[in-house]
DNA sequence: AATGAATGAGGTTTCATTCAT
DNA sequence: AATGAATGAAACCTCATTCAT
């Protein structure tokens, strides 16, 4: 059924859904083919086997993750202010596809034991950069003393926790106010981590 | 071959190690009796097949979780010293068995898809206890006004993810603190719920 | 649970039974146990594995059967007489139970290759009677120069399929009677043989 | 390793021959692949599951019966004659195959618990065909008032029965003449359903 | 570049059979 | 005599991977 030339970008942002939706191990060749439109002896003709389509695709996912808080920190006017930033970048990005967060969370569900290790390296980028933005807030006094590690990963759990319960959210409770917005995600987070959910705030 | 009575208890933790670590896909049933030290048509006489496999291990992880939660609130002095206390038991709970946490976590990834109803319900209960405790405290006028699905979402990603990556932490950045204990993860998230992270802690 | 002492009269006609709507291949022996109301350990105990099990429900079934043929022919006046006894002995054998029909079909079917060594035997008894009757019709001048294993066989084949496929036939053909009386069956078997199906009768 | 483009033809082939000798419950799909020289998982791929195999064969064999039957029914010169004929026809295709009859009888000894519904609808057009026969000739005055039902069923059973034996006969009588032809076969039945088994003839 | 056909290894499930009590 | 628990072998089916065209 022709197919019309399928680029390499196609492949991959199908191998990614597919990843996904099941994870590793619940993911099919055959499906990721189906749904890139392409003949299954083409995958490994183009890109190789299921392990290499998947070290491609987390990269990916990872360093246009990386790459986008990279440079909300580098425009940022202060610490503060990057936070707010990289919360908001983390949900846009999350909300424009499930992929980054549903794989993260899998691969931090398994303990990281599926994760190639150039993604490995991927991910210590990350945390430098962030590392490095809590020590700056501390520094200046901005922030209080907080554990840039534990920082990181709440944001990372929270924010892609919210993105991805959406749906789910309404199936379970019929009351709830449905799928939220990146915005209002980035809001909901962004004000509880800055202000806490005390109503005095102090300390 | 000896063995000596393998207790239900024994197959649906063994089921839980296996799927923990490798998701419901990646997860073999042969694994699992081996596991439990069981012969594997063993596991078919006494449980089912994977699938109820799986929603027995999930539905007995969540009871655990809610009802200790349940536990927490109802022995709590108030609002703010309940949302410790819960932040506590995940911790506790969590620390104690990767189980959980990272069942959930998948599942959050797969946006629920392979989650039985029966689950589904169970996870209804939990939310609306954490719905009563935030509503209890925002009447109360001790915590701002927030939505109490992200609350308990973002603690439940948060903890997780703390709870989850203490192996990963030090594999990736050689420098960190090494895994945490439940006491300094409850610690960090609780600190940073309840101030936030702002040092004057206004608005 | 208890089970209150089962008989092997029991045991073998809940095989019987078994056998009879799944075959040999496709009948479980833990169904067999359940039908006969008893542990499946204990139908080794008693009567030995499956192939036993089929063994001598086959023989059972045979004996009776080959009996009711022999006392036909021995209280009847003629040859013509004994044909029509043994039609109607048929049938109401058939009518009464599926078992012995329905296991000699599936014999034949598969081309006896399942049946023991001892069941071949309790065939050639119940051939050797019948071709003594048709010896004795043709020599009386009472039958025309029949082949009398095509006979019988016939006479087996028609009988058996007509017995099995009552229920079927409404369920195919919703016009149709309905399942037949043993009678009814005999006597469109009969009328058929003796007559032949032609107005005229002769030749 | 070679093999060489098999057919599907070619499958369906060992399929029912397979079927046909242990029924369905006692035919492996291993063994199907073998005869029909074939990898298993091929037979996934072409064809479908176990089921579906049978269904596929089962219809086929009966199609073919069917046509041939409508075919002798419609350049045949009367009723009579179209017996004969139809006669004569399925022992030459039984002869030609065990397939067909063989499973048929099965699925008549099971009582047509397994059998597809697209099956009897086409057994549904195989009696409609002999009931349009008997009733024309019926009302011609050629045949005798008969139940169309019980004839048919007595000629396949009858046939069937006589054309499936061959082999077993001389292991069971051994002065008995041996298989017969499919000629034979047909002399054999034809001549005791038009003429009756009666010297005279009469009623 | 592209694809239908093919395959072996391995996964899930079932089953006849036996053991310990 | 009776049974729940246990097991190995084998059945069905799937999947990642490769080949021939």
């Amino acid at each position: 059924m022709a197919s019309a030339k399928v680029g390499e970008k196609t492949i991959l942002e199908a191998a990614a859904k597919v990843f996904a939706e099941k994870g590793y191990g619940g993911a099919r060749v055959d499906e990721i083919a189906a749904v890139a439109g392409l003949n299954k002896a083409m995958l490994y003709y183009r890109v190789g086997d299921k392990e290499e389509l998947y070290r491609r695709v987390v990269l990916r996912g990872q360093k246009t993750f990386t790459d986008s808080v990279e440079h909300v920190i580098s425009t940022s006017s202060g610490p503060a202010d990057a936070v707010t930033g990289i919360i908001e970048a983390i949900a846009a990005n999350a909300g424009e596809s499930r992929l980054v967060p549903s794989i993260i969370l899998r691969e931090i569900a398994g303990g990281g034991s599926t994760l190639p290790g150039e993604c490995l390296e991927e991910i210590g980028r990350l945390m430098k950069l962030i590392r490095g933005l809590v020590k700056e807030g501390v520094e200046r006094g901005v922030f209080r003393n907080i554990d840039p590690g534990a920082l990181q990963l709440m944001v990372m759990g929270a924010v892609f926790t919210l993105s991805l319960t959406g749906d789910m959210r309404s199936r379970i409770a019929p009351g709830s106010p449905g799928p939220l917005t990146p915005g209002e995600i980035a809001e909901s987070v962004g004000n509880i981590l800055t202000g806490g959910i005390l109503k005095g705030g102090e300390e």
